[in-house]
DNA sequence: GATATTTTTGCAACCGGTTGCAAAAATATC
DNA sequence: GATATTTTTGCAACCGGTTGCAAAAATATC
């Protein structure tokens, strides 16, 4: 049906070999062959087959993307910036939806039996075995989102999610604020574990600033939401108010976050103030406007997807943290910034 | 490095084709051989190579996903439940962006030479000749939220644009408004037109309701809020007032519109009604809780992975076009209905 | 237990390509 | 124009699998 490399070579009546070369970058061909042959190929609507080429060169130009969160928003912004860049080197992104997957080795099984030449984790919550796992079977990782000193042997493209915390709490303090808390991500997810300890870290400098945190069971704002609720219903219950402001692990449980507080009558930021990290796009929404630290998505996927193209020429590779700064993106939900000298 | 079915085959002492046929579904061992090669292939580590086997099998199970929308949050819902569907039946997404593609060809070429089995195209937006392209080289094509007869080569699976938009329509009779407007997407997608036919069909059998409509540049929040603002505008310059109620071609394009109303001071649903098409997770946020038109998506994409799972046994199945119903979700964006009982 | 039938197994060719090596052709050198 | 050197080309083996066919082994039938 379709054609193939030896319907090209007959119709040009040359060897397969010439053929070949003639689609292999940097193989010896005369200009006259070359004609030939591209000649017989466009005729045939001839194209070499990668999967066919990928058991000699041992290179599929496939990529695996592994990610397990589909249900905030920034992953579509991270989707697309990954399928961009690596469909400009001319790599092939094979989805990966880990959202129910606990098993490392039945997704490794996966990745092998289409010898993907390379894995980016694009997760902050998958567990570092998954990308461990990966590691072990020699596949080049990037783990995008991750931590940067957890897994050594695994090259890690990101943010450094304790100076983010850092960052934020800099910045409730000096708007004043006397009683903050931390509304995390999952408890277990490496970034949320990291946000907290550099928030907390900050704050504890402060002693007259009241400090607490909690976490909700997902990056999504159906958590975000539930964990606010829960936390006001703790109020009415235990008489324990609730904090100031917030420092919500992530922009879409600062959107959940916003919405409870808005319906239970309470005003943002006049009587809590929510501070949200990532500045993904619907932040700027003019509905949202949500005040947030803004990591540099771009930056980080343009940067993981050059490191994996680099680890292709170079497997073994030292491994290495490749880091980017956050800045505040003001806008409309904290309070203003104190007018002090001090 | 790793392990191939000679390493399996020399390990167990058995021939390689028998090694093969362990791996094979419905091929002919006996319990004996199965027990030895099972046993060898579990101490080597081995897994079938897909890529190799392909070549003779002449199926891959790598489906090409296809699409051109990133910046609408409903994508990130679509991929999640193509990616998981495709997974429960053992196929692999292959996801292709082709937000800045013009070239049908191209994106032939790319997903020819990985040998996809077939290709899934989900959009409304993307012209047409795309899914033609990929049927041409006899690619099995289903193109989800296509519209049904522009390709009658092509599986179409989604709903009826122009139903959803008499829907609409008579939703917006009922509430009694004396003045209605489409709102669009892109003017060429087929979605946009199709469902503005059906809008206006059906408000055109009320005389006494004014009708007017307009396009957004793209499925998107800032191509809704521009479009709203660029009409709001024009009622300053030529006294032409907004609708009383709009119709838009999407939910993110209805949140935009939103959020450019609410800014100037106009109260939804009070001063302006809105109806949105889609019933992303979005809209029952309740700071968003937009009153929209679900369209069944979970059906959609299920359906669209089962016909093409069919399509790979049956390649010249006959070209089906499945439409699922939709129905108005109340929210909080429209008036009341009008207590009559005409 | 001999023969007929069925099941299992291995051989060899094939899927669509690439590549090292040697021979052939083209070019350089005198 | 003969010889030395360089470039181009084709042969044959290989990448990691599958599969039709015939032979071998196992099972059924009498």
């Amino acid at each position: 049906m379709v054609a193939t490399l030896k319907d090209v070579a007959n119709k040009a009546g040359v060897s397969p070999s010439a053929v070949s070369r003639t689609f292999t970058d940097g193989a010896s061909v005369s200009d006259k062959m070359r004609k030939k042959v591209e000649k017989a190929a466009s005729d045939l609507g001839y194209s070499p087959n990668f999967l066919a080429r990928s058991l000699t060169t041992r290179r599929t130009k496939l990529i695996g993307l592994v990610s397990n969160n589909f249900h905030n928003p920034i992953f579509l912004e991270v989707f697309d910036l990954f399928t961009r860049g690596l469909q400009d080197l001319d790599l092939r992104p094979l989805l990966v939806n880990l959202s129910s997957e606990t098993d490392p080795e039945h997704s490794v099984q996966m990745l092998k039996q289409y010898s993907v030449d390379g894995v980016i984790v694009a997760s902050s919550t998958l567990p570092p075995e998954f990308s461990m796992a990966f590691r072990n079977k020699q596949m080049p990782v990037v783990n995008t989102f991750g931590r940067y000193s957890s897994s050594p042997e695994v090259h890690v493209v990101g943010i450094d999610n304790a100076e983010a915390g850092r960052m934020a709490a800099r910045e409730l303090v000096a708007r004043g604020y006397a009683s903050v808390a931390f509304l995390g991500g999952p408890e277990n997810a490496t970034s949320t574990q990291d946000r907290l300890k550099g928030f907390k870290e900050e704050i504890d400098k402060h002693p007259r600033i009241t400090f607490s945190s909690s976490y909700a069971a997902a990056y999504s704002f159906d958590a975000g939401r539930a964990e606010i609720l829960r936390l006001s219903r703790q109020v009415a219950s235990t008489g324990q108010p609730l904090a100031e402001a917030y420092f919500c692990g992530d922009d879409v449980l600062s959107i959940g976050v916003l919405s409870a507080l808005q319906e239970s009558g309470l005003h943002v930021p006049n009587d809590v103030g929510i501070l949200g990290l990532n500045d993904m796009e619907m932040s700027r929404w003019e509905n949202i406007n949500l005040t947030t630290i803004h990591q540099p998505i771009k930056q980080i996927i343009n940067s993981s997807v050059e490191l994996m193209a680099a680890m292709l020429d170079e497997p073994d590779r030292y491994p290495e943290a490749r880091l980017f700064p956050c800045r505040v993106v003001e806008r409309g939900t904290l309070r203003s910034r104190l007018d002090t000298t001090e």
